[in-house]
DNA sequence: TGTTAGCACTCTCTTATAATGAGTGCTAAA
DNA sequence: TTTAGCACTCATTATAAGAGAGTGCTAACA
């Protein structure tokens, strides 16, 4: 069977309504909203075509029609008209890239705020993935007698910092020295390749201390590892009562519960994926538990290394349009802001 | 009218079956399931006398009867018998501790956590509030030529970070410098006293950079003043669902929507108060948002010195002995924790 | 005088049944 | 090929009837 043009202006007209109304769309609803010139009648044997070529799905016999994955990704590819954003709501975004905020946890937080704001759907967003960036420098500052931070600071300006026990007797400008003997072994590798530093040619530098040298190198590697499973920042996470396909209590719950699996959100949006925006839709998720949600993705990135994820998460009935070109707008507008305050 | 000990052992069962069931009791049931030597027609009487005393409420006029606010207050202060924790629940918790965490935040988060997972209630949590913390250290670290970050120590190993914008041509030993100079002026007062610190007498050592010293003030000021607002850490936000009062997607919805105004819980967690356990009932509580809820909470010390606050928020109904004697041993234990970690 | 059995009454909750209405698929005519 | 007409399906809503839990009151009892 082929997919005319009239087949499309109904298919088109039945995901419009129902991203609308939620309810299952009816051919004489099509008929009287949607003037085609047809009557429902003939909607009705386009829509009857259109379920067995698998792009509408009957919840009962009697009820109307409902658009499946399929069809969205008909709409999402074909069909739909990504305007770009309003001049109001791109004010909105920019109004928070203006109070210079530095701390770039700061900046992630905020990005997933104003996300769920204008959307009205739940916002994810990760910091950016480490493995993918170069440690400048390595700098032991002390704290106490006792204690000192180790602080890594990377060539996108992000840092990880940890407190770690000294040995006794061991003052500032040893301190000093330690740090610089570790940033020069470290010094441009990035995360992934910590892995082949020489440790035994450091080790050699170390004569006296060799115990205080295994126990930073504990902590240094074991900030690398912990530095992999990075942050996910989530905003409105209570949007989700919004939406009638949620009223149920037990899917309400199993949505947030979702949300609360942090590895897992972190998973999704950490999987390797091109620059720009991405739809994924219902089955299309690997995840068993996102299988009736959708997900608009977009990368940031600092010049043109692709740095991290954020994303909108709803329910498959998604206003996708829109969600895209949010997701467009926002990834492009936080690439810039972090290129222009940390440079290429 | 007295509340002889007949009425407080008929009130007692009541508390015990309606926190157990959420069903209103009846006579009968009281009658039947805690043996009290008495029939259900006078345990009645005795049900409409402590009615009347506002101890118990009724739903409508063919229901059981519901324990008030009052009532639970009543439990909470007199009738209830706090057991001390089990050991298994003890272990579980001392292991949570033992493995050497070192980052502050880190160590809040998981007591939230613990927290949630052992009571089955929702948790927060607050870290250190700072105002009551002394500065130890102030230490600029090169990131690259454009930043450096500055790092605040402060008395109990806690810090806050910061990226801040250095003048060209600055070097490693020239930030080396101002640290030592913001340190000495700084050390030792606490965050509250900071107004009092004499910047003209800093501004005199920094002869030719005039600029740069004023936005190092900056955002030192600004530091200070972020670091009151502290995070608020939530453990088992979901489990509010497991408890039949809130099926109700309405209730569920404006109890995860409070969840989500930070602000409004640090208030209540942070509000002054007194060493040790203390519980909020219902009505009790200020907020209008939660006079459907109760908090119990418990403070935490760095030797006798009060931090912060731990707490659970549940149903009115909620298993006061056991949520008591979990915050009582939480508390106690994150201190000593604390306290071995950052001294007294 | 306090306690208890008995009973009518109230009110919610459950279940059964009927009515409603939106929507479909099929048929036959245009 | 399109469309009007109509019988049929099925979820939803409304209505009614019971069932059940619990109370308050009364009167008898120790």
């Amino acid at each position: 069977m082929k997919l005319d043009s009239r087949k499309l202006q109904i298919l088109q007209a039945i995901i419009n309504d129902y991203i609308i109304t939620a309810e299952p769309v009816g051919s004489r609803t099509v008929a009287r909203k949607y003037e085609l010139g047809i009557s429902s009648a003939t909607i009705r044997n386009e829509m009857s075509d259109l379920e067995e070529m698998g792009f509408l799905e009957q919840p009962h016999t009697s009820a109307g029609r409902v658009p499946s994955d399929k069809a969205y990704r008909l709409y999402v590819d074909r069909l739909m008209q990504v305007k770009s954003l309003g001049e109001q709501e791109a004010d909105y975004i920019k109004e928070f890239y203006e109070h210079k905020i530095l701390q770039l946890e700061q900046i992630i937080f905020t990005t997933a705020k104003v996300l769920s704001d204008i959307t009205n759907y739940t916002s994810i967003a990760i910091a950016p993935q480490l493995s993918r960036v170069t440690i400048g420098h390595i700098q032991l500052v002390p704290v106490d007698r006792e204690f000192a931070l180790l602080v890594i600071v990377t060539s996108s300006g992000i840092l990880k910092d940890t407190l770690i026990q000294i040995p006794q007797g061991i003052n500032g400008d040893f301190l000093n020295k330690v740090s610089g003997i570790l940033t020069e072994h470290f010094q441009n590798k990035t995360f992934s390749e910590i892995d082949m530093v020489d440790l035994s040619a450091i080790k050699r530098e170390f004569l006296e201390n060799q115990k205080f040298f295994n126990s930073l190198v504990d902590v240094l590697t074991d900030s690398f590892r912990r530095s992999q499973k990075q942050e996910v920042y989530l905003g409105g996470t209570t949007n989700i009562f919004n939406f009638p396909e949620y009223q149920d209590i037990l899917r309400a719950r199993s949505f947030l519960n979702l949300l609360e699996e942090k590895d897992l959100l972190y998973q999704i949006l950490a999987s390797p994926q091109d620059e720009g925006v991405k739809v994924s839709i219902g089955t299309e998720n690997l995840q068993e538990e996102l299988r009736d949600c959708s997900i608009v993705t977009a990368t940031y990135s600092l010049g043109n290394r692709v740095l991290g994820t954020i994303g909108v998460i709803g329910p498959t009935r998604m206003e996708y349009s829109r969600a895209v070109s949010v997701m467009d707008y926002m990834g492009k507008a936080l690439s810039r802001y972090l290129t222009q305050l940390y440079g290429a």
